[in-house]
DNA sequence: CCGCGGGCAGTCAGGGTTGACCGTTCGTGC
DNA sequence: GCACGAACGGTCAACCCTGACTGCCCGCGG
């Protein structure tokens, strides 16, 4: 029989709890992450939720740490996949790479909490620090798909601002399109743009 | 005494209670924008609101139409007020206007019903059909703003595009930013973008 | 080996929301 | 003019969510 130690089963707990806050925000939106919610789609008692997490507030901001480490993960995993020595297409691979983050369901539940943080002024505090601390690491990430010879084009970090800024810009559209994401017409934009700027 | 027809008193009340429905949106969010929320702010019985609008659901799509309506007023109302002759100075002012539309209430309660409209099949499907008429209008005002000259150019399409998407994709970020969106650095991008493609 | 406290189960009251459902007034078409 | 139905006012039951609370188990430090 294994024994689990108290802070194995803590983290396991915490862990659980967690994914299955995301999984809620993705499924249901803000609004529908309700602590009950939650607690069924962990198959935990609402004991458990309510001695790790206790109040909702406090669930759903570590919610938001815990889908920036699996959205750098993810991000981390797609650099790794990327070699092709073509430059030009390497250029369309990664604004399609790039692109194809923002459809993940992490990106939903970042969108959820950055809506709902509007109107929240404590998820909004509990938040503003921590996406800058994201938005630092999702350019890095960036630098590291676009690759050194990219990165070192002068015109380069404009192009990412750009890219990026206009990505999520695009990616918003999809709450209410059904069609598919991955066929875009704003890719051919970005392609060019992307052509065009790194020479 | 002023008579008031059943036909005014429907588009008063409509107007009234729609009115209220964007306020709570924008101040509130989706959640907080209950019935018994819209009811109170607009300061009408709950029967009369009811009456007009049989369901949350309803009022929201209904809200969503008029906050278009609202948005392109606005929209067509800064285009008019812009007459610059330096061409330089045109394009930066065509830009500062494009994004100022984008911190008015509008946008704001526009996000919160895309974002609702994600997990609720009903206002998505509402919202899909209003939400291609709107663009088609965002992009007629867009080169109303923009004058003829610019509109002219080849590559004044993708320009379009590539702002309209960028600045949303910034746009949400001050959801959670409580800095002024005015002196957003983007806007240095975007005047040398446009100053760029326009040639 | 013992008792403290972390981890957890289950229940409950309080508050808020929705939409149905009464009743009443009065504009309007016939 | 007259009856019909639109335009309300006001109440209510059913539902859901949150967090507090009580009580139990058991790992672990002393």
């Amino acid at each position: 029989m294994e024994t689990r130690s108290r802070s194995e089963r803590t983290a396991d707990s915490r862990a659980l709890i967690l994914d299955a806050a995301v999984a809620c925000l993705v499924s249901d939106g803000y609004a529908g992450a309700s602590t009950l919610a939650v607690q069924a789609r962990a198959g935990v008692s609402r004991g458990r939720l309510l001695h790790h997490f206790p109040s909702r507030e406090e669930l759903l901001v570590a919610a938001a740490s815990h889908l920036v480490n699996e959205m750098l993960a993810e991000a981390a995993d797609q650099a790794e996949q990327l070699d092709v020595a073509d430059p030009v297409e390497r250029v369309e691979r990664c604004v399609e790479l790039n692109w194809a983050l923002f459809q993940k369901p992490p990106f939903w539940a970042a969108m959820e909490l950055w809506n709902a943080a509007r109107t929240d002024r404590a998820l909004r505090a509990a938040l503003a620090p921590e996406e800058r601390r994201i938005n630092q690491a999702i350019r890095a990430a960036a630098d590291r798909i676009w690759g050194p010879a990219a990165v070192a084009s002068p015109r380069y970090p404009v192009l990412r601002e750009l890219l990026f800024t206009s990505m999520r810009g695009v990616a918003i559209a999809y709450s209410f399109e059904d069609r598919p994401a991955a066929t875009d017409p704003h890719l051919a934009i970005w392609k060019d743009l992307a052509r065009q700027m790194l020479g």
